[in-house]
DNA sequence: ACGCCCACCTGGAGGC
DNA sequence: TGCCTCCAGGTGGGCG
């Protein structure tokens, strides 16, 4: 579910609940997720107040007041849902509702992840960027600084398959299966092509796709965000606009193509692709 | 160091 | 209906 849209709308959705307000109450109710909780990690949260939220490739850091952070990861399948005090009584928990914060206003934050590989830490704010977790992540895609020279500069030696490269959070961060297969249908370039030959203009290319399909998605998901009061871990009306993911077998979607989207498997995921468009 | 494969875990979809 | 297989948006460890 959640590469960096997902996380970024999920950021956004949760700031004006959280930030500036204090976190009255704590529910823990499973001991671990990818990873155990920190001891202790209710009793830690409880009582402190958010000051404020921010992302870092597809991890939510929440800034507390007692100089530490929660570092939560989505996983697959993680989901954040807002409800008020009222529907949060009429809703009763969900099997995988892990985490419950009641905020100081009457907002219940539930942290839902069937599949257990998003994982929640709290470490001192000063430790945050040296943590394992962090150690080795590459540029933000939308950082201004981030362009073509800096994307090839990165695949330079790399004899992986371009697709593999981007999903590589050494690479860059944030990048998904989802966005991977549509940047390079936007881009042109074949899944299939060796990493280190994506350079000059064609790495232009690729990343301008990149930040394309990562903004366009986040608009969109604000745009559902706006609409359901809510961070949903569910896609947002980009998932309409797939051009090939998830679309083996159809037309691609260029005027005059007319070739059917290809699906192959590289490093264990489903790529696809339209094998006329893309070289 | 690199590149590949797998495991981690649950649920939904589709075939029979 | 039920059972089986395959597949899923991520990541890190282990292997050759």
């Amino acid at each position: 579910m959640p590469e960096l849209p997902e996380v970024e709308t999920v950021r956004r959705g949760l700031a004006p609940r959280l930030v500036d307000h204090r976190i009255v109450r704590v529910l823990q109710r499973r001991k671990d997720l990818r990873v155990p909780f920190p001891g202790k990690f209710a009793e830690r949260l409880e009582g402190r107040r958010v000051l404020g939220i921010d992302r870092r490739a597809k991890y939510l850091l929440l800034r507390l007041d007692d100089g530490n952070t929660l570092i939560a990861h989505l996983g697959m399948s993680g989901r954040m849902t807002l409800h008020d005090a009222k529907s949060a009584s009429e809703h009763p928990f969900d099997r995988h509702d892990h985490v419950v914060l009641d905020t100081d206003e009457g907002w219940q934050v539930r942290f839902n992840d069937a599949r257990r590989f998003g994982l929640m830490l709290l470490e001192p704010d000063a430790a945050v960027a040296g943590h394992k977790l962090f150690k080795g992540l590459g540029p933000e895609p939308l950082d201004e600084t981030f362009d073509g020279a800096a994307l090839a500069v990165r695949l330079r030696g790399k004899r992986t398959p371009i697709k593999a490269a981007l999903l590589d959070q050494r690479t860059l961060v944030g990048v998904g299966n989802i966005y991977a297969c549509e940047a390079l249908f936007l881009a042109g370039v074949s899944p299939r092509r060796s990493a280190h030959t994506v350079q000059g203009e064609r790495a232009e290319r690729l990343v301008k796709a990149i930040k394309q399909v990562l903004l366009r998605s986040i608009d969109d998901g604000g745009s559902t965000l706006r609409d359901h009061v809510q961070p949903g871990g569910e896609l947002g009306y980009f998932q309409t606009r797939f051009n090939v993911y998830d679309r083996e077998g159809a037309r691609c979607p260029t005027p005059g193509c007319g070739r059917l989207v290809r699906r192959v498997v590289q490093a264990g995921r489903s790529t696809f692709y339209c094998t006329r468009c893309q070289r």
